[in-house]
DNA sequence: TTGTATGCGTTATCAT
DNA sequence: ATGATAACGCATACAA
């Protein structure tokens, strides 16, 4: 079943049949009637290995991302596939596990020049593999881990929306606020920019900065949380809050104070990052800053559109608009 | 970039190449690493849509799940990408928003003979679409709306799983357990199933089945799970434990519960089914029913590559074991 | 053990 | 507005 089939069933040639499935605007309606009909009739697909082939476009882009177990990388993978599949493409999920060696490895020729364009959320790599950004593949860049790097970049905006939560609890009173997650060694990255604006806005207040209530977390998935705050009662250090640096590392925290018999907010307020749908559902409902992931997803394949089709204008970096959700769990 | 100029620089025939990258085993050593150096130097990657046009091969599986946002979904699609790597397998997933058109279309020459196989894990079909999947494409059913379809079957053991819980409950003294998530017009699929091991079970124990305790709820989501507690609670019907058909309803009952002034477990007693990273880290942590998914997404992979090297005996119909997790929401 | 010739299904180029 | 032809990069069959 090829397009030759398609042809002769409507009785025209195979490149016409080709100009109909492309949208070849200079075709007479009747034509295209016809063709229409046959494809139909036939159930014809399009071998796209067969296009690709020849005109190197596939209709299919990839999204890099850590894992799925993260709700924010799950529900960022669905609102791209739905963005993607507005401009008819299809996606291609591909987990580094935020592995240095896979994250480098999805750069490499993606997939045997099956897919025609990257997003590309990196985890493990930095300022120093910018080289590797390079590629011929049209990419767009997920995070903040490479500023002003070779291409377009979308942003969340992580100073603003940490200031924001911040504030919120310095003004319900809290002075003793721990922050869980933090990469002491880190320079870039979303943990050093969402821990820098936890400590300047502390700074604004004129609330000092105190070293024990900042606890480094690697991975930052629930149980890293839940160590987070063991390791804080243990170490008999007091808070009144915990700002966690997203809402896996919050609601982990949020299960250790509850088990030890603490109350959420009134003994210690809990705040997060992300706004996954989870975070609106636990108890205490979690307050949370929005990353705007729907937007960020929108903006990513717009511009990796634009790419697509030829744009190679100067790399855009774009700050997709946060949310502050106020719920109970830092409400006195 | 091709095979011709790897074969150049190796000084030997593409077809050696291909033979090399192949792993054609009557190979002179020294010929493999020349062949090898070659590609390593030029960074050579094989482009995957000139060997399927030739082959049929692409190296690359479809998973087609409702949608990522679903942790169940995005779990079991982590499973998936891990598993199908072992073998060498790409892993594109299609979302279909548990819409039966979209469903249908996945079906269809999937991607434009872009993928090998499918593992497909249809909400919106039942038997009455068994013809549609007779498709060329060798695939994996994943669920219970189909029963001895003409293709490999993996399932839930929905039946043992959902008896354990409920027995779990009974044991535990209580006897008006409610029931979220039925779907009350349906006889087959997953509510149906896990709704009659339900009432099956309640019987054994001489206990009656009360039709006011069974909540329909379409979207097995955190809201619904939230609305049918409401519902009950509204309705004034009185019960002591609420089996959620899923952990996400499982989720949203509780925080419905909670939020009310009431206690989990003491006032209600809380199961779901799933086993859900966030279900061990909620408060109260849930009990609930693994559904085996990393076994599910290895054996339907394994099924996927036998069919994909050519096995064509009669269809496999297998069960993943549960098991049963006993935690806070539950323990008296 | 390695090389040569051919064709997979589509699109680009050019012609009509 | 439509058709003829060649070529994309690889694997297969067959030859050497």
């Amino acid at each position: 079943m090829t397009m030759r089939d398609v042809a002769r069933a409507a009785g025209v040639s195979p490149k016409t049949v080709s100009n109909v499935m492309n949208g070849y605007p200079y075709i007479r309606e009747e034509t295209r009637t016809k063709v229409l009909a046959a494809i139909d009739a036939l159930d014809y697909r399009m071998n796209i290995s067969a296009r690709n082939l020849k005109s190197g476009r596939t209709g299919v882009i990839a999204l890099a991302v850590p894992e799925l177990s993260n709700p924010y990388f799950a529900e960022l993978a669905d609102a791209t596939i739905e963005a993607a599949g507005e401009h008819g493409l299809t996606v291609m999920i591909e987990t580094t596990g935020a592995d240095r060696e896979r994250e480098l490895s999805a750069l490499a020729r993606p997939r045997g020049h099956l897919v025609d364009g990257l997003l590309y959320s990196p985890l493990g790599l930095g300022p120093e593999d910018v080289d590797e950004l390079k590629t011929s593949t049209p990419m767009v860049l997920l995070g903040e881990r490479i500023f002003h790097g070779p291409v377009d970049h979308v942003m969340i905006d992580n100073v603003d929306g940490t200031k924001a939560v911040i504030r919120h609890l310095l003004d319900q009173g809290r002075r003793r606020i721990a922050v869980i997650g933090v990469r002491p060694g880190e320079q870039v990255g979303t943990a050093a920019i969402r821990y820098g604006a936890y400590t300047s806005t502390l700074a604004e207040y004129g609330v000092p900065v105190v070293a024990e209530l900042a606890v480094p977390g690697g991975a930052w998935r629930r149980s890293s949380g839940a160590d987070a705050v063991q390791e804080l009662l243990e170490r008999g250090v007091e808070f009144d809050a915990v700002f966690a640096l997203n809402d896996l590392l919050a609601l982990g925290a949020m299960r250790t104070l509850i088990g030890r018999g603490m109350r959420v907010p009134e003994d210690v307020a809990v705040a997060g990052f992300d706004n996954i749908d989870e975070s609106a559902f636990s108890s205490p409902a979690l307050t949370t800053v929005d990353a705007g992931r729907i937007q960020i997803a929108r903006t990513a394949v717009d511009l990796l559109v634009r790419r697509l089709s030829g744009d190679d204008g100067p790399p855009a970096e774009i700050v997709a608009p946060y949310e502050l959700h106020l719920r109970e769990s830092t409400r006195n």
